[in-house]
DNA sequence: CCCAATCCTTGATACAGATCAAAACCATGA
DNA sequence: TCATGGTTTTGATCTGTATCAAGGATTGGG
């Protein structure tokens, strides 16, 4: 059976897969990277790294959600990036990190010690691109974050998340006959969390909410859920380019 | 003679260092690449690549300065790096970028063609692994960015700039008998461009100006220079940790 | 079941930076 | 030398978001 390049591993215990793998490996590389596994959970709000710290373990997120944040000595944080289930923590190479890793959410990370997993990268070169192009694709991620954080509006910005999130999470479900799609999101954070991502302060993340509501574009049944109710309304208000999916 | 890992290659034509390569790589490699060098030249304000524009190309920046840039649909324009010269322009295994890259002053690269240069990759793994480092800077460079675009107060901002701008151009010569260095530093865009950058609108960037030159931080003996006069206070002004630089 | 703690919403007000406008400055070429 | 066009500075005003403040909703523990 023919497995194409870089389709990422679905491993035996994890219920995700580990993107920084390419399924072209043999199976030697495969066994080679189970038995290294371990598993280690982190309950919602504790810190996985600290900044500075050493990076003994490279990781794929299993289940829950992780953040990297920068904080500023007055206590201002601004978040960096968002981990989701499948996504990977660590750079080859490199012992030290630049930023805070925190638990989002309870989080459950599939960990490889750093020394033999770089073993692995430097003998199979299909993992080693893989995990260059994983860079890349963060890279892109953080630099789309630098336009919203430089020049869009709050709204724009919620708007953003929230069609950001719809992406990611892939839970858009078509509904009745109308046109337009609708969504059911899970927030994984709070209103402060929010925030911190968005460059904005929680009363705000929660005014847009309200307005966006207000306007039927999307309704907010719990704290934690957004329901998308009109989802070409909302990604009018992103602000971005009608084509703002990534072409891989 | 022993050169050590990760040096960067001074090739005969350039007069910089192109940071993409390791010294470590034979005679041979460094043949290889010397064969399939051109230079380009393009004039200040000239789009050296288009979003979304098939890349044929990377290169190193031999002289002036380069700058990426993303813009909505409405024109805001968020610029989202800088490059100078020895900084590298080119994604190994892209075929795209998501950015304008814009010449904002005269700029000169150093091309090669991106079909042999990533054969070349792949036989190297040395570079691959130094093209990964420099795209984990870029990284850093980009999450850094990020705490100042989406916290960073104005005067912050332009702080900031100024003190990476003058640890990037390492102009920072000794002057008196005072503690305190001073920098004199060429600005290489207008205030424009300068607010582009750092999310603001130019007025504000020449009213932060004239705050720090009122209050004797800096001086701006004309409009492309700025000499840093106390760098202690500019560097209590950047909102950062004492310990801002990065230790390699 | 109630209490405490946390999170969220909404309102009133303040302010940093944007926007609008005009004048000063500077480089370039005729 | 002067006109010309682009860049920069400075001023006046406006506005979006932060800040301050209070009350309401939700959650978890005893």
């Amino acid at each position: 059976m023919m497995i194409p390049d870089f389709v990422d591993v679905k491993c035996s215990a994890c219920p995700i897969r580990h993107r920084a793998v390419c399924a072209r490996c043999d199976t030697e590389e495969l066994l080679r990277l189970e038995k290294m596994k371990s598993y280690r959970t982190f309950p919602a709000g504790t810190e996985i790294l600290w900044r500075g710290e050493p990076l003994d373990y490279v990781a794929s997120v299993v289940s829950g959600v992780a953040s990297l944040s920068k904080t500023m000595e007055d206590g201002r944080t601004q978040m960096v990036g968002l981990l989701l289930p499948s996504d990977f923590i660590g750079r080859p190479g490199r012992a030290k990190i630049e930023f805070d890793v925190t638990a989002t959410t309870d989080v459950t990370l599939c960990c490889f010690a750093r020394a033999p997993f770089e073993a692995l990268v430097i003998d199979t070169p299909h993992v080693a691109q893989r995990l260059m192009e994983l860079a890349l694709d963060e890279l892109d991620a953080a630099r789309d974050w630098m336009l919203l954080l430089g020049r869009k509006t709050a709204r724009e910005k919620i708007a953003t998340f929230l069609d950001m999130l719809a992406r990611r999470s892939q839970l858009i479900t078509p509904k009745g006959a109308g046109t337009a799609p609708a969504a059911a999101l899970h927030l994984p954070m709070t209103r402060d969390q929010i925030a911190n991502y968005l460059g904005l302060t929680l009363e705000t993340v929660s005014r847009q909410f309200s307005a966006l509501k207000r306007e039927g574009i999307i309704d907010v049944p719990d704290r934690r859920s957004v329901i998308v109710i009109n989802i070409d309304l909302l990604q009018n208000a992103t602000g971005d380019d009608a084509d703002g999916g990534v072409v891989a």
